[in-house]
RNA sequence: GGCCUGGUAGCUCAGUCGGUAGAGCAGAGGACUGAAAAUCCUUGUGUCGGUGGUUCGAUUCCGCCCCAGGCCA
């Protein structure tokens, strides 16, 4: 019988961890995290991470995996995920997935193509030539070995044009010859039932996220992120110094930004952030959503979990189309 | 009280030698396959402080008033 799997998706300060705990409470569920900042050991306070007490009350995975030095993936996610996820069935637990890390769960879900892992030292070479001939001049360079991905990929988008030369560079094949080789991805090996958390007024969203970076700011953000610049060589381009929240800290570590422009900047940061994770969410089939600001959004969600739980997987068919109608407009 | 400088998009400001205006930031929408809290794309009508005057026409020139700074009393 094909196990359960529940995901909680939602924009930061949606209340996420809160409600995966309330679910922790009612279920016997173990809840991963689709995080890519709450991975780093000694980011705490910036990444909101639950604190020891929250994670003795219910088992978090994939939480302080890595070192900030250190960079983290899409696809060892994938690998990571399922095998926690093969854990906590094997302990007759429901595994819960939360976060907000939309790609994360995109890629989880309906699987990555096989492709090369990121390698330093093409990507130093990659990004050496790109500083002297600029992106534009290397999307023309990748339009010769890969017209198909240049097309889709605007001049300007270093970061997918570094990766498509990387992958050519690394394995001969353009990478959309290799995404399209990949075929059927095979099919996600759990039902799930997918909760996306979507704030009914974008303002009050904004209220919370100004008020919780405050509270970042009383809790020593900054301060944080000097001992891990004492502890770590970490430099400024490094994926979580980029993180929401430290890439402004360390501006203002450096001087470059007071402290008044360091609250501005990491809130729109957060607000961005926030909005991009709403795309995402709006774009990924099969999800219920919830208005996150809603009083009785633990209940409810709650209950739903329960009804999805009494079923098994025999019952699949009729549960789908059950599910066809957005529980928000009950 | 007098003089000076400002008052233009949510914010900071540019500009119109008179033909009703535009950047950055913020906001909004979107894309997304090993960096994704990343990277990138699209998106700018606002009594140009108020009110009179000159003018075919004023946000632009002139008068008065209001507001904010500064200087002098």
């Amino acid at each position: 019988m094909t196990p359960n799997a529940i995901f909680i998706l939602g924009p930061t300060a949606s209340g996420k961890t809160a409600l995966a705990l309330h679910l922790a409470d009612r279920f016997p569920v173990e809840i991963i995290s689709i995080d890519s900042a709450l991975v780093y050991r000694g980011m705490d306070i910036g990444t909101a991470k639950p604190d020891a007490a929250t994670r003795q009350r219910c088992p978090h995975h994939l939480i302080d995996l890595i070192d900030p030095t250190e960079a983290y993936s899409a696809a060892r996610f994938c690998e990571d995920a399922r095998a926690a996820m093969a854990g906590i069935v094997a302990r007759g637990n429901v595994p819960l997935l939360a976060g907000g890390t939309m790609l994360y769960a995109k890629a989880l879900l309906g699987g990555l193509s096989d492709l090369p892992e990121a390698n330093p030292a093409v990507r130093a070479e990659l990004e050496s030539r790109a500083a002297r001939i600029g992106w534009p001049a290397m999307h023309m360079q990748l339009a010769q070995v890969d017209a198909q991905t240049a097309l889709r990929l605007k001049p300007n988008d270093s970061q997918r044009i570094q990766r498509a030369l990387e992958v050519f560079q690394i394995t001969g094949t353009p990478l959309s010859v290799l995404q399209f080789a990949a075929g059927q991805p095979a099919e996600f090996p759990y039902r799930t039932l997918k909760i996306g958390l979507i704030p009914g007024e974008r303002a009050a969203l904004h209220k919370r996220i100004a008020a919780r970076f405050e509270a970042m700011l009383a809790d020593g953000i900054v301060e944080e992120l000097r001992h891990l610049r004492d502890q770590y060589a970490l430099s400024a381009d490094m994926p979580s110094m980029r993180c929401v929240g430290y890439r402004q800290a360390w501006q203002f570590i450096e001087g470059e930004i007071d402290r008044t422009s360091l609250r501005e900047k990491a809130v729109a940061a957060t607000r961005q952030l926030a909005k991009r994770q709403l795309t995402w969410l709006r774009s990924m089939p099969d999800v219920e959503t919830y208005d996150c600001l809603r009083p009785d959004l633990a209940e409810s969600v709650g209950d739903r979990c329960a009804a999805f739980l009494a079923t098994s997987s025999f019952s699949d068919l009729k549960n789908r189309s059950e599910n066809g109608v957005s529980a928000d407009s009950l």
